[in-house]
DNA sequence: CCTGAAATCCGAACGTT
DNA sequence: AACGTTCGGATTTCAGG
């Protein structure tokens, strides 16, 4: 994990259908070089998958929230994570320090579905309460 | 946008690099067919672009928390998002509903450069007041 | 890490339904 | 309007150095 590695990784976060060659050119490297690169960067796990960023309106799920989840008091990060993988419509989801105790990113396709999530999620049995925020407009999104 | 345009966004959503062909062959079209399809998504904006998936943990970015922002009365969305497009620390920014005005995704790479980042948004004229939370596991994540 | 060759893939043009 | 076939040129991939 080099400096060339960090290049090729920016590269192809920008465009991940660049060709080899192409990046080769930005990082001063042949095309079988860079691709001997990418397959370690694949193996080791630093790159995890190439994907296609979709506008989310354009499939329609477009009511977006971010829900706070407050549990009770012995709930494992593990529990969490396999109750809320069952939840397509959860996107990210994460444990928290702070007055919640995780936080979870919703995205639904309008608010009837989004009310239907909700009280699948605090259906859960650890669930104690939650407190919810509507997202309004996207600001930036370079996840 | 029909059946067959969902499973191509599907198919390059779960390999980005695949092959025209590749694709082809999960959707029964030639690869020129897919190409034409692909090319029109992008310029009806349903495709935004291809990305590597990271481990933003690799890069050294490993201090993550979402920051909830009060701003003062009358402060514009595009305000906000100039604002926090500055800091290239955020990588997700939304304005919300809820008692929060806005909710900021932020990657640091330790505490100390977390609270610098804290430190530089609340000195944007329009914020009041701030509250964090630390983001202490990830358990799903498919944005 | 580079060079080179074979297989594959891309992109554009043409013809078809 | 959309698909399939075809063809020249580029790219990937696997040798060997």
């Amino acid at each position: 994990m080099d400096d060339i590695d960090r290049r090729i990784v920016r590269a192809l976060s920008e465009d991940a259908r660049q060709s080899y060659s192409e990046v080769g050119a930005l990082v001063a490297l042949s095309a079988p070089a860079v691709k001997r690169r990418v397959d370690r960067l694949r193996a080791t796990g630093v790159i995890k998958g190439f994907t296609a960023i979709v506008d989310p309106a354009a499939l329609g799920w477009t009511t977006e929230s971010f829900v706070e989840l407050f549990c009770t008091g012995r709930t494992t990060p593990a529990q969490l994570a396999e109750a809320v993988r069952r939840h397509p419509e959860v996107v990210e989801a994460y444990t928290v320090s702070g007055e919640a105790d995780a936080l979870v990113h919703i995205r639904a396709a309008d608010i009837a579905h989004l009310e239907q999530v909700l009280e699948r999620l605090r259906g859960e049995p650890f669930v104690t309460s939650s407190r919810s925020m509507i997202v309004l407009t996207r600001l930036v999104d370079s996840v």
